[in-house]
RNA sequence: GUGGGAGUAGCUCAGUUGGCAGAGCGACGGACUGUGGCUCCGUAGGUCGAGGGUUCGAGCCCCUUUUCCCACCCCA
């Protein structure tokens, strides 16, 4: 409408059903992970830039064109002089695109995985910021739903986690015929720079039949044309080296062990050798869980993996660690499009009708209505000194399960 | 960041070649009713996203801008 000012781009006011939903959803998050021993954190909004220039990497579309930078006070003091260089780490801050690097970084600052200790298996609701152009399932502040497992290495984690993530997406309601779970590996320091430049080499050797995109990409991020939307693109990366085939010995028996363990828990998977996560901290398995119906072309609802070199490049020492985040907006959305249940407004139990307009019967009435309260009743009353006629349209409109008349 | 579409009443939308700003639903008041729901009568509600231009005259044509939607890209 016509207003001065507005929301800022791609925000969003969640307003009635839908504030009641992002409610529900993070209601069914705690049922679902805690007997997985999952424990709520909070971690900050905004963190010191570097914790997700340095976890997420340079290369990453995230934090080269996408980041909320957030300057402090006094480092805006600075910039507003011209001496932007001058800017130190704490005053240069971000709002965060994700919540695993924050995360990390509260875990090493608190020391929540001493050397030893069970992991720490936490899980978070918020709102996350990335400055993109908004559309179908895509919004500037969007909110996630996430979890970490800290310190654990085994494969049984990993799968552990793929079925959480499959309980809750079921647990929300979501058409299991419509979901299919994406899962790859991405190997980790000991093949995958070899398995890079394979891919490289692959790219450069076959320049001519590729989009100047992925031409680009040779250089800068090459697995990342297995996911370039060009139709011959995709056919010519066809032919490129699997990253399965290059998987080092150990990373081939964990990511085999991992399909048994969803094997025996009959959980259906896809591979798929192109699936790469646009995060540089992820090593071993990754895995997407997408949605065909209602999605636009935004369709996957969550995705995560593991990241056993984020504590080390976080200044932290080894510690494995992995997680998935499924986005609010896009489980609605898929939600809504298999007609899954969703939370609903209540309703009165009781609408206070006021006949008798006496400064005493009013009284009396606040008091009636104070005392059904106090008993656990919702309970509606008219505040706009309607008549009486109107009253009863208003508890007609509230649905109210029985309306009580005071006065003559 | 790049494209395409859109913005008119609370909501969904009409608005012809440029000629008094419209409908349905909703809201509010009333009639009827065994106080609501049905039906009927009535009332209110608009900076036509914003700014500029052309014109005797602009919701309509031109320019600028902004927001939303969809897609690219990327990801949740």
């Amino acid at each position: 409408m016509a207003s001065t000012i507005n929301k800022p781009k791609g925000t969003e006011d969640l307003i009635g059903a839908d504030a009641l939903t992002w409610s529900y959803l993070r209601d069914v998050a705690e049922q679902v992970f805690t007997p997985y021993g999952y424990a709520p954190i909070e971690v900050p909004m905004f963190e010191q830039a570097d914790v997700f220039v340095h976890g997420l990497g340079t290369s990453t579309d995230v934090v080269r064109k996408e980041m909320f930078s957030v300057l402090s006070p006094d480092g805006y003091a600075k910039v507003s002089e011209g001496r932007a260089s001058e800017l130190k780490a704490d005053q240069r801050l971000a709002l965060r695109p994700e919540g695993t690097a924050g995360t990390v970084r509260a875990a090493i600052e608190h020391n929540l995985v001493p050397q030893g200790a069970a992991p720490a298996k936490l899980w978070y609701a918020g709102s996350m910021f990335r400055a993109e152009r908004p559309q179908k399932g895509r919004l500037r502040e969007f909110h996630q739903i996430g979890v970490e497992c800290l310190g654990a290495t085994d494969p049984a984690a990993d799968a552990e986690m793929i079925v959480m993530f499959m309980r809750y997406v079921e647990a929300l309601g979501i058409d299991p015929s419509t979901v299919r779970l994406l899962i790859n590996s991405m190997g980790d320091d000991a093949c995958r720079p070899a398995y890079r430049d394979s891919v490289s080499a692959y790219i450069r050797a076959h320049e001519d039949e590729l989009c100047e995109e992925c031409r680009r990409r040779a250089d800068t991020n090459p697995l990342r044309a297995f996911d370039c939307k060009n139709e011959h693109c995709h056919e010519v990366m066809e032919g490129a080296p699997k990253i399965s085939d290059a998987l080092c010995p150990d990373c081939s028996a964990h990511y085999d062990a991992v399909k048994r363990y969803l094997d025996a828990q009959h959980i259906a998977y896809e591979e798929d050798p192109r699936l790469v996560r646009g995060l540089d901290y992820y090593t071993r398995t990754v895995f997407e869980v997408q949605v065909t119906d209602g999605m636009g072309s935004q369709n996957a609802i969550g995705g995560g993996g593991r990241y056993d070199k984020l504590f080390e490049t976080a200044g932290g020492r080894p510690t494995a660690g992995l997680g998935f985040a499924a986005g609010f907006e896009r489980l609605l959305l898929a939600m809504r499009a298999c007609g899954a249940p969703l939370p609903e407004p209540v309703h009165p139990d009781v609408y206070v009708a006021l006949a008798d307009t006496t400064d005493a019967g009013a009284a009396a009435a606040f008091a009636l209505t104070q005392e059904l309260r106090d008993c656990g009743l919702i309970v509606e009353a008219d505040r706009q000194g309607r008549s009486l006629k109107s009253q009863f349209k208003q508890a007609d409109k509230y649905e109210a399960r029985m309306a009580v008349v005071l006065g003559p």
